[in-house]
Parts: C-alpha cells; structure tokens; sequence
DNA sequence: ACTCGTAATTCTACAATGTAGAAACTACTA
DNA sequence: TAGTAGTTTCTACATTGTAGAATTACGAGT
C-alpha cells in the first residue's frame, strides 16, 4: 500500500500471537491462540497467508525445527517476530491510541449532539 | 468477507473520528481528525470510500446538511455513528485487548526464547 | 515396500478493505 | 461568465482477509 509500514486488523492479531509464543509457536499454535482469545474462528489458511507475508515485509522471520521423532507428522516452522515487527505494532497502537483518547463507546448514541 | 462484523483497521479509524464529531463531523473534518492524532497522511477517497462501505454495513448514517451562503462550495453530508457500529468497535476492542494481555514490547527482542 | 494415520504446511482462488487522484458539484465573488 | 473555495463522487488498482482443498513428511503396522 501507498503507507510503508501499515500493519492490517488481522495481521497484528497474528503478531501478537507469535509474541506470545516466545519463539515456540508455529502455524496451528498461531492458529488456536487467536481462536481462543478473540473467540472468532480462523481457518488455517488465512493464518499462513498472513504469517507469508509478515515474513516477506521483514516482521517475522520463520525457522523449519527438526522433525519430532515421537510425534509424526511434518516438521514444524517456528515464527519469530523481528525488532521491525515490534515497531510496527508500536506504532500502530500510538497512533490509534490517539483516536481513542477520550471516548467512552457507553456515551456515544445517547450523547452524540446531532 | 466470511465473518459478519469484522472491523478493518481504517475503518477503525474513520469510525472513531466519526464518534469525536459529535454528530458534526463530514468527510473532510474526519480526514482532519485521523490525520491530526496518527501522524499518517489520509487522502480524502479513501475516507469517503471507507464512510460509503460503513453506511452500507449499517454501522453509520450519513444527513446532507443545509448548503451554507457564506461559506459557498458543495453542501455537507454529516455522518453519526449507529448503535450497530459502537457494537462492532466494542467487538473488536475486547477481541484484540484479549490477544494484547500481558504483552510487553519492550520485552520482545530480547526476551525471545528461540 | 505399501498403506494408513497424524500433524503440519502450501497452494489456489476470490472477497473485502485500503488508497490515490482526478472529476464533478455548488455556492459565492468579481 | 469566469474564477475560486469547499466538498463530495467516481474510477481504478493494490493490499489484506478468508476459505478449503491439496500436498508434504513422518512413524507404525502389515
């Protein structure tokens, strides 16, 4: 997009589950943090298209583990969030913190001085 | 798109500029509003297209004003927020306020357990 | 070796949102 | 009638959001 640096509604929801993952997360771990957090429901393929192109604007950065032995299955990729991703939320929530400052969403309709 | 409600990240925006109108903002005081309290520089399409997309949801209405003799120039349309919207925006903000519990940035980068 | 079950990722296609910039409208003023 | 200011509308395209099926990769059992 024309901005550098936009971070999307759904894409910081991703970031944020990375973070919390402290390096252990991976696509359905991704997946399922999201799901029970928000109580919306993700499909998988709409977290990995998201973590794709995190890792292509530079906020993430992926890592294929060693495939478990006990466990089966492919090897997982293990997602970090990069200092620029960081940043990226940073901004993200200074500026609409901004936008925030003031209202209390309970006052809106009753108050509003149309 | 799949989910019913979902809320993007400018239309965030424009709503909560919308909502510190008071009931007096149109197009280009709410483009004043985003610009004034982000930083990031907001052509005037894009609000007017976001506005359109959030009328056609249900989430705000919009009231062509008197046109003004002294001021000249084109009539204004003035836009309130709908209960409907201050739904979507709480919605959203409590999902997200989920995924944002006990994240410190300033901890990331260094505390990654990778 | 072949097939099955399980865990995960990748791919494909399309819908919704984000963004820019030019055009058109509507009044006043000269 | 032309110019100017304030505002909205239109058109086109880029990016992000989402779904679901297909594929990859491994161990175990036969």
């Amino acid at each position: 997009m024309g901005r550098d640096g936009f971070v999307g509604a759904f894409e910081e929801l991703v970031l944020l589950a990375v973070i919390r993952g402290r390096g252990t997360g991976y696509g359905m771990t991704v997946r399922r943090e999201i799901e029970e957090r928000t109580g919306r429901d993700v499909t998988i393929g709409a977290v990995y298209a998201t973590l794709d192109r995190l890792e292509k604007k530079g906020w993430v950065t992926s890592a294929v583990g060693e495939p478990d032995a006990d466990r089966g299955g492919r090897a997982r990729r293990y997602f970090r969030v990069l200092p620029e991703g960081v940043d990226a939320l940073q901004t993200l929530r200074s500026a609409r913190d901004g936008l925030w400052e003031g209202v209390d969403l309970d006052d809106v309709v009753s108050g509003g001085a149309s």
